[in-house]
DNA sequence: CCGGCTATGTGAGTGCTTCTAACATATGTT
DNA sequence: AACATATGTTAGAAGCACTCACATAGCCGG
């Protein structure tokens, strides 16, 4: 099985969905070989098809890139949703599981993760991703607020949530890029997230 | 002066220094249209030379880019190096300040901070890349110790570091992402920079 | 001062890429 | 059955990284 491999084709001249089919061999390639490596021909040659097709379903690369982008932040956003449901409200390991989704999802799809965060996006289906975006946060400034047994939203809520999501967002990163390896020490991620809920909950 | 501007040519067939007039223009263009859309040959545009000079100065395009990310390394060490001399040894706003260092150097040149930081680089150049970081690190953890008044770099100095470093480095993605635009609170960084020294600095 | 060696430039060409245009075929509607 | 529309194809333009054969400039020993 290369990375070659068509992803099963309806025999005959139109395919049974090319789209979705585009989208997973885009997302397949983006993982492989990194978001700045993916090419369209390659996705081509997955999905079976001439270098033309996709341009009956998107308008060019970055609108298919796009389309991964949005499967990808829906997937992390229902995770998050799961995960926090799993402890009582207010507890803090709420708090742990957000960011044990996030790293969890930067570390299994680094390279959608790097799509979604990485690279400079200012073109197409920002609007898109703009308006998707700010519900991932809500969730997190409603722990904070839960944590800290405030039935509101207020600055102190919003200054703690953008400091943890500072944080994970961060050791993502370095997570991924393989930073880490400067550090002469072991990370130990699940430590880490629990301290530093810690340290931005507490009052001092 | 539009971005094709050449970078002064001395007139004949030779030019004075090449090597340093293409490192120039790739670190111009990568600001400009960030590292994704650099190309070889709008470098050789700018600095006016036909498209196979580059090579021979440099194996390939990642080792120009490599050349422009050194360069950057280098520039945001002594930058750290100066701003902590600013203030007495001990002092909590030595620490404030490899942060001001690492936000501004992200801020003002986000091209290159993504080059360094943002793109996955297992190619060329690792090597050098890979001695120069420690020491950058290095340089965060001594600063912890001399904070907590130790004279020796243990395990909670470490953590506590790398703790600092997650933080800017994920506030400098989140800031040169614009990703900042989906909290609805301007963020205040020289705010942010101390909440976050006094929280990973005290003792619980 | 000159012959040649090496460093550093050029022009032309290969094979890849993204994307477009004209054409072909399949699907569904009346 | 006939046509409109959706969705595929082939061919090709323009741009990219990179290579090779060739040209020229600077330098060094005689």
């Amino acid at each position: 099985m290369s990375s070659e491999t068509e992803i099963q084709r309806k025999e005959g001249y139109h395919h049974g969905d090319l789209r979705a089919q585009l989208v997973e061999a885009t997302r397949r390639l983006v993982e492989e070989k990194g978001p700045g490596q993916f090419s369209v021909s390659e996705a081509c040659r997955v999905a079976g098809v001439s270098t033309a097709a996709p341009y009956r379903h998107f308008k060019d690369k970055d609108e298919m890139l796009a389309a991964v982008m949005m499967a990808g932040m829906e997937r992390k956003f229902s995770m998050m949703r799961a995960a926090v449901a799993e402890f009582p409200e207010g507890e803090l390991e709420r708090i742990v599981q957000l960011g044990r989704v996030y790293i969890r999802f930067a570390t299994t799809e680094p390279g959608v993760f790097r799509l979604i965060f990485g690279l400079a996006h200012d073109h197409a289906k920002r609007e898109e991703l703009m308006e998707e975006a700010p519900r991932h946060y809500a969730l997190v400034e409603d722990e904070v607020a839960l944590g800290l047994g405030r039935d509101v939203v207020d600055e102190d809520v919003k200054t703690r949530a953008f400091m943890l999501w500072t944080f994970v967002h961060g050791l993502s990163f370095l997570l991924i890029d393989e930073k880490v390896d400067v550090v002469e020490m072991p990370i130990d991620v699940e430590g880490l997230l629990w301290e530093i809920a810690r340290r931005v909950m507490i009052d001092r």
